[in-house]
DNA sequence: TTGTAGGCGTTATCAC
DNA sequence: GTGATAACGCCTACAA
């Protein structure tokens, strides 16, 4: 009698004729729409369960043109800064039934771009981006296919979109002045790869600036430049402390570099922070984990990702008065800095 | 003369007036279509340029039911090991062009159905999965949607899927073997929790399995289930160091619980690994990080990660014979673990 | 409250 | 090699 399974999915109209009711109806009912009769919604909640009629989003997003898609385009995920951010971010959105495309640019613009283009083809209805510094084009590109977009790990945004995260020069400054208290005058700094990386600029500065304005000769201030490995760390800060005038103070740009120079540092029986103190960026679980622990500055990456959420989820509207959410970073203080035990002389 | 550009992106049809050529045309130069002019194609070419032309997935979509979406379900990407297997899959299908979809379940198998259903909308092409312990309803979910789905970090895949890991039954007998063969007699091990868990439960099976073999009693082996952070860790090794029957050999079912459990040591003056061993399970950066230095066994994240990604990216046809690839853990021998000291007596 | 019908932007099957 | 044209599955005025 029944007309034997198909092989194709059910559809809206297999539906209103198991529910004996026309398609508008069904749509009205996966639509939430409140002006259908109790018993009609019934009959066709029960006529989807019973096919087990799943809507075609590619349909209702082409038909509606919300496709309740987000896009997110990160340096990596083998970054835990980058991942926890992803997972807050995640997790708001999936509250909402928004699902969230995520691609890695591995810190390169260009790569970028052509992710930004792919995420416009999807019909995102917005992107999250890390840092304000890009591809030229990837602004115009996102403005005219009117992409709302927010920035993360930074305060800079672009007119237009909005910023959601620390000022990563405070961060540098941060860094110089708790380093200076603590009586060191010899410093040096462990930066990341400053190319397409403004973030890691930004920091560089800030520490540089606040020396500066500390008193300091920042033109005797080594600063190394190193990929966000721990090995890479560990070579930045064995070509540091071979340097003439050995820092007493060393600040990094992520934890990761940190712990690598600690390690350096204990091969070396150099003493931390006895010989050398070690300053680490991000707070991560790693700065646990460490002998002697990290001190370091707390960035609140899972806080960005829901707050970047929240902004994606908002609509067009209330997205155009313009967004700017600093978030604090918060001086974490443990057992690899301490006071400038150096002698006057050599 | 020309109509001012309208507030609406343009489509198939405007590239087509401003090349001079039908729809058609410029549908197949979009494709790859060889069977266009060299003439022709230039001038679609330009026209597209010209016109910031950006196609529409979901037209695109609805019309050719390829949607080149994959959809991933993770518990969490705030464990590295997940997020490692992530970037390696992103990193494969984007080159593809495709986009990956990515949802954190938190461990928790009733929303990992939702989100399936969701990704079903969406229209994924396939659903990358960890584990072969999932919510009962959802192999017929997939397998009624005709949606390829791929377990990975387990070599146990359901029929008509694919299983792409390693065996953490294995991964438990090393571990055994290997604090067995360094002479211990007195094992704990600290496990992730196992509800809706098959890796951490087979992990635990594996080892306590071995050690009946290898002739121990395993009634006397305290096994603690924790979660997977460092806090958590720390305070399962603080029970099991309480017990009156003191292991010299403690198996952790991650990294980062071995890690924990070196912080309690190393806070109470316990000498790892001369009074007791560590192994952990993962090798995640973190285990170069903690002092001493974590024995391990390796488990091939990205390589899973890239994996899945060519399983997601075959057609269905090549799918359809079923994918088993079992990847192998490798054991890092490094400080955390030593030779049994213990006395014969108490 | 419910049904009818047009079209969202593509692709693909035809003719030419 | 190129151009009409009919779907793809759904939403939404508008009509009843």
């Amino acid at each position: 009698m029944s007309e034997a399974a198909n092989q194709t999915a059910p559809k809206l109209v297999d539906v209103a004729r198991l529910a004996e009711c026309s398609i508008s109806t069904v749509s009205r009912v996966l639509n939430d729409n409140p002006t259908v009769g109790k018993s009609e919604r019934e009959r066709v909640l029960k006529a989807i369960a019973q096919l087990g009629y799943v809507p075609n989003g590619s349909a209702r997003a082409l038909r509606s043109s919300r496709t309740r898609l987000v896009g997110a385009i990160i340096p990596t995920l083998d970054h835990a800064i980058y991942a926890v951010m992803v997972n807050g971010l995640e997790s708001r959105l999936s509250e909402e039934g928004v699902s969230l495309i995520i691609n890695t640019s591995d810190y390169d613009a260009d790569k970028e771009l052509k992710q930004a283009r792919l995420l416009i083809e999807r019909g995102v209805e917005a992107i999250v981006l890390v840092g304000a510094c890009h591809n030229p084009k990837l602004m115009p590109l996102l403005d005219r296919a009117g992409v709302g977009h927010v920035f993360t790990y930074t305060t800079r945004a672009h007119e237009g979109g909005a910023a959601i995260g620390f000022d990563n020069v405070k961060g540098g400054v941060a860094g110089a002045r708790f380093l200076h208290d603590l009586g060191h005058v010899a410093f040096a700094m462990i930066a990341g790869v400053t190319k397409d990386n403004d973030r890691a600029r930004e920091r560089i500065d800030g520490f540089l600036g606040e020396l500066d304005r500390l008193g300091h000769d920042t033109a005797t201030v080594a600063v190394a430049e190193a990929r966000y490995d721990l090995e890479s760390g560990r070579h930045a800060m064995s070509q540091l402390m071979r340097r003439p005038r050995r820092p007493t103070a060393v600040f990094c740009g992520s934890d990761i570099l940190a712990a690598g120079a600690l390690k350096y540092c204990r091969a070396e029986g150099i003493d931390v922070p006895g010989d050398v103190s070690v300053m680490g960026f991000d707070n991560l679980e790693i700065a646990e984990l460490t002998t002697p622990e990290l001190t370091t500055l707390e960035v609140p990456a899972r806080s960005m990702g829901t707050y970047a959420a929240e902004y994606a989820l908002a609509d067009s509207r209330r997205r155009t008065q313009d967004v700017h959410r600093e978030l604090a970073l918060r001086l974490i203080v443990r057992g690899s800095t301490g006071p400038c035990h150096d002698g006057p002389g050599e």
